[in-house]
DNA sequence: GTGGTCTAGACCACA
DNA sequence: GTGGTCTAGACCACA
């Protein structure tokens, strides 16, 4: 279900939690689904349970998971869901826009770069951009 | 001239290395300058000069600077600068829009975003696709 | 297991890096396998942890290891050693064919040279080469 | 007559050497010929003199040149050039040749990569190589 | 325990 | 003076 890979240089429970993140945003689970036990799961990747534990408490504080003592974890609302891959998103873009324009590339030229590795040619009908700015 | 955030989980030498690239990458000196010493710039910082010292490594590493024994550090050439920047751009949009298409996202709804939070919307004419989100 | 050459002009934590490669390239660890800690190699080579860290540290570089916090390095995969080791040879090579060049030597007086060295003479049905040296 | 390249990791004195060494084993100049004066050479490449200084010691000590006190630096005999020469080129093919053969490579196929690096095929009329072996 | 980072202080080659 | 290397010793995150 899971895969781990040592030679990433993330930490294993960050590795964890992002990859179940993925799996949430993506609607892998419905709403309120219990995730797999903390032992259960670090048995089944042969690693330390607090490394599991770490990952869940990590979900936990971000707010794509609920726990219930003597429950277990449990995946949260798809409404919240939701709305945290879009702020995940938008937050990942702003930043690297920001980055690419404080070294002095236009949203154009940011946007033409993303087209080229889309390797897609769509909004070529528009106007002239440039002259809109 | 440079500042650092204790507050940072990157390590210093990262931090520095990292300052310094944005600077050199904006074209803030001519090629071939001196930066400051490992020495003079650890006093300044109120750090260890290893830890300069690390910082400059890398950034010689990558091409951005040569150091010179005896002589000091030096600002790689502007054009090898150029490619450099372009390497950071555009490698750093790769990861961000790969991330946002693992999410379920398309190229075009990507575009929209940046379009969004840059102020303009030009290309309208597309179809409405953010229902999904 | 390894031996330092103090008389060396080479720094310690080079001389360790190119060592290690070497037994690496001759394939005599399987791939994955760890590599002696930092401090337990420290010790053994009655060194500083630092320097070995430094040695570790370059050859996860370069890619003949990579290192996992808290775990321990390790040997990459055995396809990746093979590339790196026809890399490190044809670049060897490379440097010293375009040395000899340089002093005016031809490719076949180079190749005449190895295989005297070598003991064979195979394409001896050449015409004579050397009267020039 | 010579140029310096502040991006090389050797050390200025070598480059100038090795530079000298290259013009000398080329034959640019007649045996017994007076290499520039330490301190004009110096003025010229905008350097320390003790630095040119080191170079000629090092030249002497490896008998490129000979030194007369009072008059100046002077290329050796030819015939010594020569010598040093072979020298030089051997002594760097066996080094190379003996790192290949120690990462498992054999003769045959060293002379296979030096010909496809020069791109020629000339002694492809040879019966089949290994069986001669 | 293990690797990664950092400090304080030293010595060396080079310019 | 300047960068490069090394030591001794400390602290931290991670497993």
């Amino acid at each position: 279900m899971l895969s781990l890979d040592y030679k990433d240089k993330r930490p294993i429970y960050e590795q964890i939690a992002e990859k179940l993140k993925e799996l949430m945003l993506l609607g892998a689970f419905p709403e309120n689904t219990r995730l797999p036990g903390v032992r259960s799961l670090a048995v089944e990747l042969a690693i330390n349970p607090n490394t599991v534990q770490r990952a869940y408490a990590q979900l936990e504080r971000e707010g794509y998971i609920y726990s219930v003592k003597g429950k277990g974890n449990f995946v949260a609302q798809s409404g919240k869901l939701k709305e945290l891959k879009l702020a995940e998103i938008t937050d990942r873009l702003l930043d690297t826009v920001d980055h690419a324009k404080k070294l002095g590339m236009s949203d154009e030229e940011i946007i033409k770069l993303i087209r080229q590795r889309a390797g897609g040619d769509i909004c070529d009908n528009s106007k002239r951009i440039d002259e809109e700015i």
